[in-house]
DNA sequence: CTCCTGGATGGAAGCGCTTACAAACGCACG
DNA sequence: CGTGCGTTTGTAAGCGCTTCCATCCAGGAG
């Protein structure tokens, strides 16, 4: 119990030495490897730490053994449940390999290079993850400096890259509808090219080219919940003029009734999908009864809204973990790999049409079976 | 564009200083502070940096100036979006005062103190966030070695501690019950003194004394959805046996007609409500019509459900920059301050009784014009 | 033309830790 | 009771950077 009696004389390794009557050397020695000190003055060691409350110094120990043990992360400056996932996944792998990690976020505009620097000199190697910043340059600069990983994102040459499948369950989610009796079946977002949302519109088309169909709309919007609204607006601005609507000439009898001359619209996350569906509703429209809406994320709200929304679900946070281990190993010396792809499933609930109970049931009452 | 030849000789200050033809002194001026370098001699420097591609060292820095620059964030091992805008506050601000995050998830089990040494190490100081462990002990520990603070969570002396208002919120939304004719209100939640929910609580107290009501029931809770189903099914099972439902004896003609003797509840977060809310709609049961339900936080899915949850929201992520702040001012010599606290805003939608468009309406079937 | 002043630079001493390398020790063996 | 080996410990040299202090230099004042 007895009180340090100076108040800031920051404990170090040399008063630890001195209060455990051992050399510094010894002491480094019981905090490295207990092992390698013989158990009485282990003991000694880090009794005497315990009463000065010695911290050891991150800063001094990096120095010299020249490798910080952090991971850098970069993620868009944004709050939601895919981030977080992909975050906790990440840090959960890290801390269990010994490794701590120092979060960044991408601000948008402030394309502050201080700050990366900052980033970069106190971790070992990093991960950039989901549209951090439209930044393939930086992404680029930063691998040639610390190895790096890129998740959910565009690719970059040499650097390891790992994102969610999305391409082929595009396709399947898209047949799906098809099934439902869909043939006019729209997109909405962005279809940049080696986005996660772009190759998700590249397996709707898929799916519409094996099926003879063309797409009957593309809304190109931001992933955001405003640009969803906007969506929907266009949408029922269209109707209005559109009297297709009550007199209806649906492609097939038992597909939904159509909005817009659209029968479905495969969004590129469940936020834009969230916020069409609303406004629709607001409008007295029903979905999927008058137009089939598919999201892909698989948040909370997907599935407490009523109906709930068919949307596919990622692993997000195994890609974090992903990540990290491909960190640690790349920083161990590993070379960079392959693009590493996890596999998506399709999560089918109301918004498409099928019953309640997430059997693929139909408009068309075949059997479930299959 | 020359390469440097060999592959890891990692360019220090040396190199650069050796390139620019200067000595490490005035490299390190020209990174710390431009205007203590003549122009050209700066730009020498920069241009040999920047062909170099030379990251310092933080952790040498950090050894020299014997400060880190960085922040470390404590928060549970949960997903979700109110860690995400608690974090996503930190982080901003910040960065903004030029410090780095470093992120640590608490894990509930594996007390391993080797991994709080590790994140003390490196940080400047410290915030744990709401309910990150239920580990006072530790938050004191390491409140002896580090400025630190206390978000969202239980008070520690000597630590500061930002939290949103949470008692008289719960106070108001309770007496908002009231006046939609609900007399028989319970509460689910764990009431642990000092925590956020035991606040809410208390509020939720206030408010029936103040009414002279007593407390219909209580449910003991954690606050996560399986709880949540948890409860539900308890009150549907009383309700089962409860034959009052179908005679009904209401207190007040105009309140919800009632389930398993309550006609409200008043739910520790939006977790708990949701699941509650939607395992009893799976029954059959109509919210806010059999009975009323209220969260807490604000969360997107509050928003979305239909009928919408009335919920309190709190400002998270400024409560997030409030710890930064703090803690910048602390590591500054600042001492410690009283508890500060931010309001909350209740958020009425219609799971209370009230109409879609936010007016304190009644249940009964006025005109939906509105 | 000399002296002084302030700005720009370099020299060098750490910051707290790890880690060869060497010294010291204990002890089993012959 | 030496000898030799393995174990435990200490010595000291950095790791890359900041910063105090001294030095140097260009001008302006005298």
């Amino acid at each position: 119990m007895m009180l340090n009696g100076d108040s800031l004389p920051v404990p170090t390794i040399y008063q630890v030495a001195e209060h455990a009557g051992v050399s510094i050397a010894t002491v480094s020695r019981a905090f490295g490897d207990p092992s390698k000190v013989a158990p009485r003055t282990r003991d000694a060691v880090f009794e005497a730490a315990r009463e000065l409350r010695y911290v050891p110094a991150a800063a001094a120990r990096a120095l010299a053994v020249r490798r910080s043990k952090a991971l850098g992360v970069v993620l868009p400056h944004i709050a939601g449940p895919y981030y977080a996932e992909l975050l906790v996944g990440f840090e959960v792998a890290a801390s269990e390999l010994g490794l701590s990690v120092v979060l960044a976020l991408a601000r948008p505009q402030e394309q502050r290079p201080a700050a990366v620097l900052d980033l970069l000199g106190r971790v070992d190697g990093v991960a950039f993850m989901a549209r951090s910043g439209a930044d393939d340059e930086v992404v680029r600069q930063v691998s040639e400096v610390r190895p790096t990983v890129s998740v959910a994102r565009g690719r970059v040459t040499g650097v390891d890259a790992f994102y969610a499948e999305n391409r082929s369950s595009a396709r399947r989610l898209t047949e799906h509808l098809l099934e439902h009796g869909c043939r006019r079946i729209g997109f909405v977002g962005h279809p940049e090219e080696g986005s996660d949302i772009g190759r998700r519109h590249r397996g709707y088309l898929d799916a519409l080219a094996a099926a003879g169909l063309t797409p009957a709309a593309h809304f190109a919007a931001d992933p955001v919940e405003d640009a969803g609204l906007e969506v929907a607006e266009q949408l029922l601005e269209a109707d209005q003029s559109d009297s297709d609507r009550a007199s209806g000439s649906p492609a097939s009898s038992d597909g939904p009734r159509g909005v817009a001359g659209l029968d479905a619209l495969v969004c590129g996350n469940d936020e834009l999908a969230l916020a069409i569906i609303a406004r629709l509703t607001a409008a007295g429209l029903d979905v999927p009864a008058d137009l089939v809406v598919t999201g892909w994320d698989d948040t909370v709200t997907a599935r407490y809204l009523s109906p709930g929304l068919t949307t596919v679900r990622q692993e997000v946070g195994e890609l974090g973990a992903l990540a990290a281990h491909r960190l640690a190993a790349r920083i161990g010396g590993e070379p960079v790999q392959e693009p590493v792809t996890i596999g998506s499933t399709l999560v089918l609930r109301e918004s498409c049409g099928c019953l309640p109970d997430g059997v693929s049931g139909t408009p068309p009452p075949t059997a479930p079976a299959a």
